[in-house]
DNA sequence: GTGCTTGCAAATGCTTTGCACAAAA
DNA sequence: TTTTGTGCAAAGCATTTGCAAGCAC
């Protein structure tokens, strides 16, 4: 996948996109791809306000969601009630340690989704949401 | 899939599962089966009490809970802030429709969860999600 | 000046928890 | 009697929303 490595490069993506490139947007944009992994809103909150930078809550979630609705951040469901922000909008899934609670990216390279099955006719497929959950040794109840 | 059918069924699983079967609990798993949909708590709750029965909102919550630490229900997360409950227990994907918000099973017949790629040598793979986004037209920004 | 953006604080919605009462082992 | 389960209301948390102030074109 392509990562912005630059605030010039996220400014440029947005603008390509049709998206006012604001300084809140481009710093979100820009953290996210610079933290090379899934972040939830809060987190990001708290890391853009380590700095320099003063975005509100408010802010990031809403810009969250914009990018989203753009398709220039992926959204990953793990826990309920809470939402990890992925850089990588490509196709592919993750690998959740249900122990550590680490997200990893795995490509979809040997199981393109096109190949997965059964979608009616009627019907366009507009993602896949692959979350594979691991675990060091299987949990058993007693 | 082995879909109860009676809540005798339902007690009989609990108990040879080692959960003590409590009527709160027996109709809890009995009324996800018979719904034969995926239900939140909260439907279940409602559904419960519009008949005779009388459980409780904590009670659902924990049973289900309970139930889904024992691997007797599936839990499904489409939205963010939003646990569906599922009766069926096997592998399989689902087909969640983003504009009526339908969540329909898909049997995983042809792409068996095996299948899936690269898990790494020190891990087990304890489950598999899969959540296929589907809809009637592409939706696309402008 | 008009329209989009931001920030704050309040509201929302789902889920969990603490604690007292009830039931079962 | 000791353990386990239930119900209520309150607390918790992530996210959304309403509205006023701020910017940009």
């Amino acid at each position: 996948m392509k990562r912005i490595t630059s605030r010039l490069e996220a400014e440029e993506l947005l603008k390509t996109r049709g998206v006012q490139p604001t300084s809140q947007r481009v710093e979100v944009l820009y953290r996210l791809h610079a933290s090379q992994r899934h972040l939830a809103a809060e987190d990001l909150h708290e890391c853009l306000n380590e700095e320099f930078t003063r975005v509100s809550r408010a802010t990031v979630y809403n810009t969250l969601n914009l990018l989203k609705s753009y398709g220039l951040v992926g959204a990953v469901l793990v826990d309920a009630g809470r939402i990890l922000y992925d850089a990588n909008t490509e196709p592919h899934y993750h690998m959740y340690d249900v122990e550590t609670g680490e997200l990893t990216d795995i490509g979809c390279g040997v199981l393109p989704p096109e190949a997965l099955p059964g979608i009616p006719d009627d019907r366009l497929m507009c993602g896949v949401d692959v979350i594979i959950k691991v675990s060091k040794k299987r949990s058993e109840h007693h």
